[in-house]
DNA sequence: CGAATGATATACT
DNA sequence: GTATATCATTCGA
């Protein structure tokens, strides 16, 4: 038997609804191949970011601007941007072309070139904190603003399914993170993580 | 808890 | 073209 590489297809990004990306994103396991450097992981949080009409996104009310351009386009690329001036967050374009919804991936869990991430994010070892959070994540793997905009079909970012299943009572959902500005929409269930255990949040 | 940090959006001249 | 406010965060105490 030989190994199943199941790289998403475009399909699977171009579903109506921007939650249930989110949802089955989970379980997934995100690949880049940057600077020569191979390294995969697990994801096990996201958010989605529901287009025009969702306060929490950079395309609310249709705003449409050189930066948010990737999100217009049709799912299955990326929308990479530099947030605090520091931090580089990785989203998942999902949804039709003029639709611009997108997931934010949160935290992973480290699979393939665990060196790599280690280097990156100027560590010596492992811990719990090595992808946690959507700008150590993007760090680790490499990620930066110049990815914005490319496609998760070609060789330098993509996703692939391994048959990680992740049960419903597995999953927790809840309220998104550090969108204080967003009026009501911050209490919107678009958060999806994996309970690894004990860790967080009252749903 | 609070500072760091720089690209981006928006409103001007 | 120039200025200013703002941010989907992280780290250290």
């Amino acid at each position: 038997m030989q190994t199943t590489l199941r790289k998403l297809r475009e399909k699977f990004y171009t579903r109506d609804d921007v939650v249930d990306v989110a949802r089955d994103l989970l379980g997934k396991v995100l690949c880049t191949q940057i600077d020569g450097h191979l390294t995969k992981a697990v994801i096990t949080e996201t958010e989605a970011y529901a287009g025009i009409e969702d306060r929490a996104s950079h395309a609310y009310g249709g705003r449409r601007t050189q930066r948010t351009e990737p999100m217009f386009a049709s799912g299955g690329i990326a929308y990479v941007y530099l947030c605090y001036g520091i931090h580089h967050l990785f989203n998942v374009v999902t949804g039709r072309r003029d639709n611009p919804h997108a997931v934010l991936i949160r935290a992973g869990s480290p699979l393939v070139g665990v060196e790599h991430m280690l280097t990156r994010r100027s560590k010596s070892s492992a811990d719990a904190k090595l992808l946690a959070g959507p700008g150590s994540l993007a760090c680790g793997l490499g990620i930066l603003t110049k990815h914005t905009g490319t496609s998760l079909s070609g060789d330098t970012i993509w996703i692939e399914d391994q048959d990680v299943k992740v049960f419903d009572d597995r999953i927790r959902i809840g309220p998104r993170i550090g969108i204080d500005y967003a009026g009501d929409d911050v209490a919107k269930p678009y958060r999806f993580l994996i309970d690894a255990g004990r860790k967080e949040p009252a749903a």
